[in-house]
DNA sequence: CAGTGGTCTAGACCACTGT
DNA sequence: CAGTGGTCTAGACCACTGG
């Protein structure tokens, strides 16, 4: 009935989902409001259930709505939007697109420095070694959500220009490095705005801001290929995992 | 063909999950080793493709295997080797033993409240009924680790006598909710120390803290068992978890 | 090319909630 | 009781990988 595309290459699950989950943040369903029915949205949306299911999956993971047998399927009262799933990471800015933003990226700066010692752990790198140093802030919905510090070896090729924003910061790192990344290893801890991040996100001095400082590792988890640190403003986006009993 | 108690009341899906989650834990399926076909698995159980790629998911999601189009499923080789991470969870004092602590535990409070809005949405509580609070604090080697508040309903029986040291809340939480808890969603963010958890920690006032406020959860993921809300003194724990890419 | 996972359909029966 | 989500089947075609 309505506007999916069939047969264009995005799943038609997960075009549901993006439907449902712009419904959502823009309020036209509103938190606590039901949705509509599995046997409804079939119907609506020519679509087997199966699919429809396939597509609440993804909303119920994310926390945006929760199921209730026999009743029906609602949305979350918390967090209409900005949560986002820790067990799998994307390009910053697909982040916050999955968040529900517009995302927009300004690249601060790029430099040649001696590696930090962080740096230095993470790349395995001797002390005086150099590295190269990238500086981003990105916005969603034009609001400061993440800043961020890359550190690369110098020994990756090709120029990295952020500022086309036509390829991701992960893109740049597959074809600089010839590796691909596939894990990230994270290390989260809370710290102070210090003055130059509590300037980009209008926040306080010394305000609580959350750490994510994550290696990346290529597939056999052996190389470190780059470091990041991400600080995340939490006015704007905050984090979600699941965890299993052990 | 094999030992699937078709027609019980667990889910066939849930049991085939659960079968393989054995074979990759007891090493029968090594770390790296690939998976049996979805076809293959399909026709050993006598499942349709469908059920068999939902316990697949599962795993998937529990990062235990991972899929490769065209390849085949594999088991991850992150997981079967232990990190003590976050996409696991356990009893707090075990969290500070697998951090090499040795843990205390001081019981601070137990009282009938009426329930906070977190715990009212977070345990799908009418305005103004009632939840049971503890508080607890977690010492890592007579250091203050962590601050933890968990909100129960009020009909949970039985006491809990954390003082006497041999029961986890986990344990009398499996105990008094007759489910046995089995995940956990952890909303993550950095907050200010309040004067209370400062004097806990020895911290300043205002010092970042990270809080997990974790819902707990059965095997299905929809009841909501209790609500708890940790807060980790950053000199003493740091977190760490892995993440695929999207 | 055969085999894999990725997506999708069109049914079916069940358990649960509310009226 | 009708309507909901929970589970399951038996197909189908596609895209990707490797030999």
């Amino acid at each position: 009935m309505e506007t999916l595309d069939k047969r264009l290459m995005i799943p038609l699950y997960f075009q549901l989902a993006r439907l449902l989950r712009e419904q959502i943040s823009s309020g036209e369903l509103a938190a606590g409001a039901q949705v509509p029915s599995e046997r409804e949205l079939m119907e609506r949306y020519s679509l087997s259930r199966n699919t429809v299911r396939q597509a609440l999956d993804m909303l119920v993971r994310e926390g945006l709505v929760a199921r209730d047998h026999g009743r029906g399927t609602y949305v979350s009262k918390i967090s209409s939007s900005y949560h986002y799933m820790l067990d799998t990471f994307y390009e910053n800015r697909d982040l916050l697109r999955r968040a529900g933003f517009t995302p927009t990226v300004q690249h601060l700066s790029t430099e040649k420095v001696i590696a930090p010692e962080l740096a230095r752990i993470a790349l395995r790198l001797e002390k005086g070694d150099e590295v190269v140093r990238h500086e981003m802030v990105f916005f969603a919905d034009g609001r400061p959500a993440m800043y961020t510090l890359n550190f690369l070896p110098t020994s990756y090729s090709g120029g990295f220009d952020l500022s086309s924003g036509k390829e991701g910061f992960l893109q740049y790192l597959d074809r600089a490095s010839g590796v691909k990344v596939e894990h990230i290893l994270v290390d989260i801890s809370p710290v102070e705005a210090v003055t130059e991040i509590a300037a980009v996100f209008q926040c306080p001095t010394g305000s609580p801001v959350l750490l994510f400082q994550e290696t990346f590792m290529d597939e056999t988890q052996t190389i470190p290929i780059g470091l990041g640190l991400n600080y995340f403003n939490r006015e704007v986006l905050s984090f979600r995992l699941f965890a299993r009993r052990g």
